[in-house]
DNA sequence: GTGGTGACGTATA
DNA sequence: GTATACGCCACCA
C-alpha cells in the first residue's frame, strides 16, 4: 500500500508529541522508530512543516544528536526554542543541551 | 521532469 | 574525541 507522505509527516507528530516534560528526543531516534534511519534530515523538514500541524507539535523538544538547538532557527525567535526548554526543566547553554545525553528520551 | 536544498546521522581516518 | 566525506528522503523553484 502507498504510503502517504503526510503518514509519515503524521508519524513524526505523534512520536514528538509523546516525549515527556523535561526532556529531549533526536532526528536520528525518531527516524530509526519509523524504520527510516536515513531519513534523519526529513524528521526536521516534518517538524518545520509541524508548525501548521494540529494539534501543535512540542518541537523544541526535538534536538540534533549532538543535543545542540539546531532548530532554533526554525522558530518564531531565535531564543524562544531555549526559553521553552528552560521552561520545560531542560538546561540549555550555548544552545546546547546540558546532561542531554541523559536527558534524551528513546523509545522502548 | 530535473536540479538543488535541508531543524541530520553514520562511517571512516 | 575531533575532522572529513558520503548517504538518506521529501519539498521547493
Amino acid at each position: 500500500m502507498e504510503k502517504n507522505r503526510q503518514d509519515f509527516y503524521k508519524a513524526v507528530y505523534d512520536i514528538v508529541r509523546q516525549i515527556p516534560e523535561g526532556r529531549v528526543s533526536t532526528y536520528g531516534d525518531i527516524a530509526k522508530m519509523l524504520n527510516k534511519e536515513g531519513a534523519a534530515r526529513q524528521i526536521g523538514y516534518a517538524l518545520s512543516r509541524a508548525r501548521v500541524a494540529h494539534p501543535p507539535v512540542p518541537a523544541h523538544r526535538v534536538v540534533n544528536g549532538k543535543g545542540v538547538l539546531s532548530a532554533k532557527q526554525a522558530f518564531a525567535s531565535p531564543t524562544l526554542m531555549q526559553e521553552l526548554l528552560e521552561n520545560e526543566g531542560v538546561r540549555v547553554k550555548d544552545d546546547k543541551v546540558l546532561n542531554f545525553h541523559k536527558i534524551c528520551w528513546r523509545a522502548t
